[in-house]
DNA sequence: TTGTTTTTGTTATAGTATCACAAATTGAGT
DNA sequence: ACTCAATTTGTGATACTATAACAAAAACAA
């Protein structure tokens, strides 16, 4: 029988600190206690959050506002150890996806639905990244980051367009 | 015997209105004055430039502040035509490089180097460009924009700083 | 305990972007 | 040229994103 999703969610985020936790010690590093709030909303979000966003949801999840600078100081601490991403093409953030696995965690690409706001970060194929890496070598520069962002738009949002185009074109 | 590069640089930025005109016409659009002249700056400057860098820039050369709002709705204009290209992770704007050429105009990769703001756009690589592509779809996305960003550090830059970190290490 | 380092808070402010509505300009049709 | 409609630009207010400078608090080691 399947446990509650609520349950198995928070259960999972519970693991995710953890992770996150263990990543920060071995590089010498701690998760304090406001960084462990701020990854753990961002971790049950579905979707990038903006750091004004954030300071509500921790309004809500812990009864107190945040400073921004803090807030802002936080998010690059996470972002520094890759522990949270920051998409640029909507200036918000979301939590890494391979927490679970940071010492081998390669190249991803961030799919950010440009509708949707969701953001899908997967390993980025390794031909793909090898081939990118070169061109950009030759071209004189060094990458910086690893994740590559993309602006998309998913299945489910064209979908509905669509039929939104029928719709108004009926 | 070589022409002032001042002066070359001048009709090269005149050619390149030319061609943003007719791409502008091409698709049933036109670019007006502002337009003109909001992209003139662009096509001058030797990097990524802000909103506000661009009142500034304009107030010098035409002695007169466009209002915020008009200069978004023209820079907003000028991307959609993709006669210039917004760098998401600095916020800040570029004219195209493959502006005589929009008719095929492919996907180009913009290597931003975050010290020095400048952005080298190029090509990009068409095995590169379709694996992405391929990876994208697969992943149940489609792609927007035809500019990828990379966050990168130019060799300039990276040797400048190598410098820099032997001096203070020494 | 004392001093040092790290983290967080406070206040103010800088920088980026858009809303809502008004005015001006352009262009087609008469 | 005149009128209407569409497009573009201006105005003022305001929302959103981000950082600077300095103070207080917490963590930690000697």
């Amino acid at each position: 029988m399947m446990k509650k999703p609520g349950l198995t969610k928070i259960n999972n985020i519970e693991k995710s600190l953890q992770s996150a936790e263990e990543h920060c010690q071995r590089n010498g590093s701690k998760l304090t206690k406001k960084r462990r709030q701020i990854l753990s909303i961002l971790l049950g979000a579905d979707r990038a959050i903006s750091a004004y966003e954030l300071i509500e949801l921790f309004n809500d999840q812990f009864e107190h506002k945040p400073p921004a600078m803090s807030v802002y100081r936080i998010l690059d601490y996470l972002v520094s150890f890759d522990l949270i991403h920051k998409v640029n093409a909507a200036n918000k953030f979301i939590a890494c996806t391979q927490i679970h696995n940071m010492e081998n965690h390669g190249a991803t690409q961030l799919l950010f639905c440009q509708q949707c706001q969701q953001v899908q970060e997967t390993p980025l194929n390794t031909t793909v990244y090898e081939g990118l890496l070169d061109e950009i070598k030759k071209s004189g520069n060094q990458l910086c980051s690893q994740q590559i962002e993309f602006t998309c738009i998913c299945n489910a949002c064209l979908e509905n367009s669509q039929s939104y185009t029928k719709s108004i074109s009926a």
